[in-house]
DNA sequence: AAAAGCACTTTGTTTTTCAAAGTTATAAAA
DNA sequence: TTTTATAACTTTGAAAAACAAAGTGCTTTT
């Protein structure tokens, strides 16, 4: 039997990386703000979780203005899209099974 | 729109612990070895995995004799079965969207 | 008697996670 | 115009988790 765990991805390990791919994946752009409120999280916590996602060039940012007011928004790279896929057919075939 | 992960279960964030519950949901049970094998991790390591999930009481342990060699087995509770279903419903709720 | 396998436990290091506080910049309120 | 507030961080530090490696006790094989 093959090792069902060696294709996942380590950074979809966490909780919270995972949510914020699946919220990025539906909604194409999200402001830094209205992350924090749908994954109920501090500033740092998940500035930290976006840094290693933008790192690994799973996300882009952007920041703009709305009036003369700063908007960052994160959207999922193709690179990032791709992974998140691959990670997420991986525990499909593990569940699959069930 | 709703948190994503608050029904994410935290014991099944390790993909370790999401490795031997899904090849425990399938096989009914298995030795130690033959977990350490197909997970491909040390001793310690897998122990100190198993012990979280025995002591969560979603795993229960079987040790016997094959003639007069220890023989440790693992097999899922009904409650790590119901505890894994509510996380993986929960994983597909967050994907199935996308 | 020595070596090896099983199923751990213990030890100690490394990594990860997270909250809280501090920072910089703008903007609205008093 | 001083104060307060909001956005989006960074830094700090502490706690928790992960992990490899070594040690343990028992048994079996050589």
């Amino acid at each position: 039997m093959k090792n069902p765990i060696a294709d996942l991805n380590k950074i979809f390990d966490s909780r919270i990386r995972l949510g914020v791919m699946s919220l990025l994946v539906v909604n194409v752009k999200i402001s830094f703000n209205e992350l924090k409120e749908m994954l109920a999280l501090t500033d740092g916590n998940l500035a930290s979780h976006l840094s290693t996602l933008e790192h690994a060039q799973y996300l882009y940012v952007n920041k703009s203005f709305i009036g003369r007011k700063t908007n960052t928004t994160y959207g999922i790279t193709p690179l990032g899209k791709q992974a998140f896929k691959i990670h997420l057919d991986a525990l499909e075939k593990m569940i699959k099974s069930i």
